[in-house]
RNA sequence: GCAGGGGUAGCCAAGUGGUCAAAGGCGCAGGACUUAAGAUCCUGUCUCUUAGUGAGUUCCUGGGUUCGAAUCCCAGCCCCUGCACCA
């Protein structure tokens, strides 16, 4: 037995060698060009495993490539854009604790903390962090066409890409809510959040009822369609109004409303204040139906929501039923109160609840059933009216049916009608709109955000249909893997919308057009693959000669006017983008499909007509152990860490036999050692096996080829559609037909052996790269593995009557091991077979029976011959048709 | 809530109409070899039965189609992922 392996002096040998000899830098040539990539990293912390994972996937299939002959590059970048990078800065600047912590754990030492003040020291120091891990990791990248998000020539490019956006008219200015914090000044998204993630916008409209004095009381509502059974309007008696000029007009509403109106692009003036008391009793009229309504008090409307004062529709909201069923009691209990109020009684008890739409299994007014059903008496039960409100918002909703109360509408489904009355009451001028966030939202900070209305962004309209249908149809034309995915892509191409596509902060590029905008990271990240078809011409030219004429010749093959560059090497750059473009992969996590594999098609779609990019493969999460990876669970790996303790080429087949397809892959260390033992087994079939043997084939040896054959062919096409676990699966079945030859012949030939397993190894070379090159110049070679030729099938070689025999062979001696384990004897074997064939192949077998199993005494004779048969012994048992066992 | 993917033995997972009691791996149990094992090799791993066999009960749950279903159809339950101004 060999001594144990020296992984880590392997793959520091053979990371230099590779390096030194550039053998995986590569530029155009003659031969079929293979591009693979993988989604970049943002450089802002060290890779994990689940990197690696992505990462190795696409290696595994990039030098698959290479051995097949294709010209391969795998280039790689870095991201360094958008908002985290200055964020580590500015906390650190501020002296944040958790920040400075964060950094030490991740290797920083703490007199370099302060460096760290510079994003861009924090870019390049986490850069050089990385390249190293993927280089130890032995992923064969063409480190010439690196580049960071943050170069110079970078940025010049990507203002190419917005200007040539926007000339085909796909970047449009527009306003759009989005949840607001007052206090950081910006929009909070779902990972801001303290409390609220997924929460969104949703617009309220505001009926605009008039008071006799003509100022405006606007009822927020979320349900427009039942205006036409408005009975009365809720106002808290509790609260002070404001009175407040709204554009031209004059609103009475709650004071937070103020604010909100204000972020929503309206022109607000306060004039005075009015406690809510005050406006009870009074009444104002319905612009719809221009009937009049009384203004009755309510303690659950809540002075935070929307305008603070809403509409009263007994028979469809529980709330208002409650409430109007609350005055109802006070005024035959303690009419008194009411008066003091100022609210006419007999005017109260002439209000009925307005049915307005049909619902099958429910009354006229299906609030006042609902409330009955769930025993609901008073305002204070509101976790139950809330149950009650949504459960019947929902049925009528989408069940739900306007009746002829409500005009032109009548017969309508709710759900129909909303849209319609909405741009119907807006158009004639009843209504306006407020949004609110659909549930609280606190940000981070701390504080209570609201929707603004951001003015004048910049983005990417996705609803454009003309768009839409290019990325459908570059769609189709890809390949997926797994096929799994397609659907996916294929609804969000449909639903994807109007993208926001600059921020005011972050690093990046500005736009163009509009320097006060910077492109934001993920509109900066999807066409960067064809910038490494020419980035390591970067050294030679100054960023400002790259204008847009420049990308434009290389690009689309327009001629430029002026440039500075000369035009060998504006044509060398053409051809390198010509050669390699499209990509034929690009790899990520599945994560990515909704947001930037999908803007990848998209954006690849409006800048060319025919660079639909090739191929797609997306991986599932990596867990640990079972459980989500995460820093708080202390079960996070990081990438350096793991390529220590177990060796690259462990931590890369332990990764590729995890999971494929979309599952989520494990990574569990009883897996990992076994590859790690597993390895090491095969390393030592090297050093018994290779170059011993005599010359001669026997029928193992062409069984050995020929099993060999189909393994290859498995292997092939297995790596040919991203199934790495399949591939190793079938690896495995390599080796143990391998072993078992090993175990049935003495007399081995040395050309089979030495051909099957150099075959072997170069299959698998693309998972474990360092120790199959350390095996590989072992036996004595001198070239590359990494640069071998890929074991091509050969139908031919395949000798099917022979597989069959050794099959039917391998049948009749685990029968035989079962009979032996029944019975306990293994003193005698009689086998009894079918055809001549059969008795010749065992025949030559006999010795094997002997030494494997212990017989002493082995006969084999053809079943259709009587004499054979012992009456008396249970060998008759044996079946034409089958061989027959007996054993003594 | 919307969308996508999925539920197969202790665990991971292959399997899309009969050849399926269901590959492979891990784990577990027993054995061999070792001073030793995260090494290697052999054997077993739904239940009963058995000289290499036969029978019964299984592939989330409940219905259905079929001579026949893990596989097809319908309903339900459960799990994972994403949902936009965030990388």
């Amino acid at each position: 037995m060999s001594q144990e392996i020296d992984f880590k002096q392997i793959q520091k040998k053979w990371k230099k060698e590779w390096l030194d000899k550039k053998i995986f830098e590569s530029s155009s040539d003659k031969r079929k060009k293979w591009f693979s990539n993988a989604a970049f990293p943002y450089v802002n912390a060290p890779l994990h495993i689940g990197h690696a994972f992505t990462y190795t996937r696409i290696d595994v299939i990039t030098r698959f490539k290479r051995m097949q002959g294709y010209n391969a590059i795998f280039p790689f970048a870095f991201h360094a854009t958008g908002e985290p990078i200055v964020g580590v800065a500015e906390r650190l600047k501020k002296g944040d604790k958790n920040q400075i912590k964060i950094l030490l754990d991740s290797g920083v030492s703490e007199k370099d903390i302060d460096k760290f003040k510079d994003p861009k020291y924090t870019a390049r120091f986490w850069i050089n962090q990385i390249k190293n891990d993927v280089q130890n990791l032995g992923i064969a990248i063409d480190w010439t066409r690196s580049f960071t998000t943050i170069d110079p020539e970078f940025n010049r490019f990507i203002e190419w890409q917005y200007r040539k956006l926007k000339d085909k008219g796909y970047v449009t200015k527009g306003t759009h809510p989005v949840i607001w914090c007052p206090s950081c000044e910006s929009p909070t998204g779902d990972h801001d959040r303290l409390e609220g993630v997924g929460e969104t916008p949703v617009e309220y409209i505001i009926f605009k009822f008039r008071l006799p004095s003509g100022e405006i009381l606007p009822l927020a509502t979320l349900r427009p369609e039942t205006v036409y059974g408005v009975t009365n309007v809720w106002i808290n008696p509790d609260i002070e109004y404001v009175i407040t000029d709204v554009d031209k007009e004059t609103w009475i509403m709650s004071k937070s409303c103020i604010e909100k109106l204000k972020n929503q692009l309206k022109s607000i003036k306060e004039k005075g204040t009015i406690k809510g008391e005050k406006l009870i009793g009074e009444k104002c009229i319905n612009p719809v139906l221009e009937n009049e309504v009384l203004i009755l008090p309510a303690r659950f409307v809540d002075e935070d929501n929307a305008t603070g004062i809403v509409m009263s529709v007994p028979s469809h909201a529980p709330y208002d039923w409650i409430g109007l069923k609350d005055l109802f009691d006070l005024s035959t209990s303690k009419p008194e109160k009411l008066k003091e109020m100022n609210i006419d009684i007999e005017k109260l008890k002439e209000i009925k609840p307005i049915g307005l739409i049909n619902l099958k299994g429910y009354s006229e007014h299906p609030a006042i059933d609902i409330c009955n059903k769930m025993n609901i008496h008073s305002q204070l039960e509101k976790e139950k009216l809330d149950q009650a409100t949504k459960q019947l918002y929902k049925k009528e909703f989408h069940m739900g049916i306007l009746n002829e109360k409500c005009g032109e509408y009548k017969g309508m489904p709710v759900s129909e009608a909303k849209k319609n009355i909405i741009a119907d009451f807006e158009k004639r001028g009843f209504i306006s709109k407020i949004w609110e966030p659909s549930g609280k939202v606190i940000c981070r900070c701390g504080t209570k955000c609201f929707v603004k209305i951001l003015e004048d962004q910049w983005f990417l309209n996705f609803s454009d249909e003309t768009w839409k249908e290019k990325a459908r149809l570059c769609l189709r034309q890809m390949k997926i893997y797994p096929e799994q995915a397609r659907k996916q892509f294929e609804d969000t191409i449909e639903w994807l919308q109007e993208k926001a596509c600059a921020r005011k902060s972050g690093l990046g590029t500005r736009l163009p057009w509009d320097q006060d905008w910077i492109v934001e990271t993920l509109s900066d990240s999807v066409i960067y693959m064809a910038f490494y078809t020419i980035a390591q011409f970067m050294k030679e030219i100054e960023p400002g000669e790259l204008n847009d004429e420049v990308f434009d010749y290389i690009f689309l093959g327009k001629e430029p006017k002026k440039t500075k560059l000369s035009k060998d090497l504006l044509e060398k750059m053409k051809k390198e983008f010509e050669y390699w473009y499209p990509f034929d992969i690009r790899g990520s996590a599945k994560e990515l499909i909704p947001n930037h594999l999908t803007f990848c098609i998209f954006h690849h779609t409006a800048i060319w007509d025919d660079k639909c990019p090739n191929t797609f493969t997306v991986n599932g999460m990596l867990n640990i152990e079972g459980q989500k990876m995460s820093k708080s669970k202390g079960n996070f790996i990081l990438l350096r860490d793991a390529i220590e303790k177990y060796g690259s080429d462990v931590v890369r087949i332990a990764l590729m036999d995890s999971a494929e397809g979309m599952d989520d892959a494990n990574w569990s260390e009883k897996d990992v050692f076994a590859w790690k033992n597993k390895l090491a087994t095969i390393y030592r079939i090297f050093e018994q096996n290779y170059n011993k043997g005599t010359n001669e084939k026997t029928d193992m040896d062409i069984w050995l080829e020929s099993r060999f054959q189909i393994h290859v062919k498995n292997i092939t096409e297995a790596l040919e559609n991203m199934k790495n676990r399949s591939a190793l699966t079938s690896f495995h079945a390599m080796l143990n037909d391998f072993q078992w030859y090993i175990k049935r012949t003495k007399d081995r030939s040395k050309s089979t052996v030495n051909n099957v397993l150099e075959n072997m190894i170069k299959c698998l070379s693309p998972f474990a790269p360092f120790i199959c090159e350390e095996i590989w110049h072992k036996i004595g070679k001198k070239n590359f593995i990494s640069l071998e030729k890929w074991p091509e099938y050969d139908e031919k070689l395949i000798d099917k009557e022979i597989l069959q025999q050794e099959d039917n062979f391998k049948k009749i001696y685990e029968d035989i091991k079962q009979v032996i384990k029944l019975s306990g004897k293994n003193n005698k074997l009689f086998l009894y077979v079918i055809t001549d064939k059969e008795l010749n192949y065992l025949k030559k077998s006999q010795d094997f029976f002997k030494s494997g199993l212990g017989f002493k005494q082995v006969e084999i004779f053809k079943s259709d011959d009587e004499n054979k048969y012992d009456p008396e012994n249970k060998a008759k048992r044996a079946k034409f048709g089958k061989p027959g066992i007996y054993i003594e």
